[in-house]
DNA sequence: GCGACTTTGTGAACGTTTGCACGAGCGACC
DNA sequence: GGTCGCTCGTGCAAACGTTCACAAAGTCGC
């Protein structure tokens, strides 16, 4: 069978950096750029060469010495061990403000994930149409995740919500979930949950913030340490 | 001065969990759970142990032995420690639907962060009040971030407003920038740029997703290998 | 005040990630 | 077809992060 799935395991660290280096690819594209090298492809994502070519080097990937990598087959193959080669159906639980700017986010078509139902249990948000999809009842949820055979659900209520989100979709069948509620939702082993908060990514920006200012107040005259993170 | 300002550095990766256990703690303090101890915060959090004795060691925190930590000084240290301990003043460019969502996202308000003004450039949205905040045009950006004193901005642009809107910001004076845009912004040295891609956490899921079927379908019979992978 | 029990704080071992440095392969040009 | 210059792929060492394991330091009951 697939005679060219799933090699060695990539690190972590690496599959966290392959969508950027997929979107800076894409953007290559639209540009024209046919080929690339591992130390602008580096620039662009404010990150080491070294570490790009490693990083490409675990997709068994290859580039041409001398020459670079030929956007083109790199972005073939990144979107191929991420699994964005086939449709990933998706639901959005909780159709507040977030829920809609998620729902209307062009980054998800675009990567092959489709909508394929957005859900709440507040009467009055109902039959509201956000990008593109109509808003329906939780309680129908198991029933289109099981009809549409989605994978993939999105947690974008209150935090009190959550939890209660969460056990619906794991029932529902949902083996993967993305939170964006500021809770820690807990789920039974085999199903896999990522948590995104909004906040915490602002608080580890103050943090940097408010240390740069105590070290610039203490050490005067020191030459500032080096600063300008770029990329999570 | 300052008698107990910035100790020794704390790692990246201790920095990414305090914003997940101070909310953790949080709730314990609305619940009137007056103590706690490092393995009880692991399992809420979902870590070892042992990590998190070794993260709170590092704000030089003085837990009891035999009995635990205080939770309310816990949270009274850790706040400090992020910054949280004074207002943090920040703006916001882009009032679309992700714009929308974070100017009415309630963890903002609830750490310190006091959001001074939403920014536009289209006219149809102009005066609306989203979040208790009037939108107002791109050109008063540099005004508002003078006289409130801005010091974070926060890009909720459409990807190719980017790095216009990065440029007013720092332009304006602001030296820290959340970027939500799915580009990546460049800023000179001594400006901090975090990006947070909605949709990379979703392909970093799809990841997993991928390859626990294609895991599976291969190697059937083979007991699976551990997954439920939790927070980020 | 003492012993049993609990939980912290941290040294040391281990694992992962990064970055350097350099050999190897490719294209271009003479 | 040989030489030169460029860029990949990767072994290795250093930096960073995680986990174990245990002494130290506390509480509690008697």
């Amino acid at each position: 069978m697939s005679p060219h799935r799933s090699r060695r395991r990539i690190p972590d660290a690496t599959v966290a950096r392959l969508p950027i280096y997929l979107q800076l690819l894409n953007e290559q594209l639209e540009n024209e750029v046919a080929n690339i090298s591992s130390d602008e492809l580096a620039n662009l994502a404010a990150v080491n060469a070294a570490k790009v070519r490693k990083d490409l080097s675990y997709m068994g990937s290859y580039g041409t010495r001398g020459v670079g990598y030929d956007v083109e087959y790199l972005v073939y193959q990144i979107r191929r061990e991420l699994g964005l080669d086939h449709e990933w159906r998706i639901v959005i639980v909780g159709a507040g403000n977030l829920g809609q700017a998620l729902s209307g986010y062009g980054g998800f078509p675009d990567r092959g994930y489709t909508i394929e139902g957005v859900f709440d249990i507040d009467e009055s948000k109902l039959d509201h149409v956000v990008g593109g999809v109509r808003v329906r009842h939780l309680d129908d949820l198991a029933q289109v995740v099981a009809q549409k055979d989605v994978s993939i659900g999105v947690i974008a209520t209150p935090a009190g919500a959550a939890q209660d989100a969460a056990n619906r979709l794991i029932k529902s069948g949902v083996t993967s979930i993305l939170n964006f509620a500021p809770v820690v939702v807990s789920a039974p082993l085999g199903i896999t949950v990522r948590r995104v908060d909004l906040s915490v990514e602002l608080q580890i920006l103050s943090y940097h913030e408010q240390r740069r200012l105590t070290a610039a107040s203490q050490l005067r005259a020191v030459p500032a340490e080096s600063s300008s993170h770029a990329s999570a």
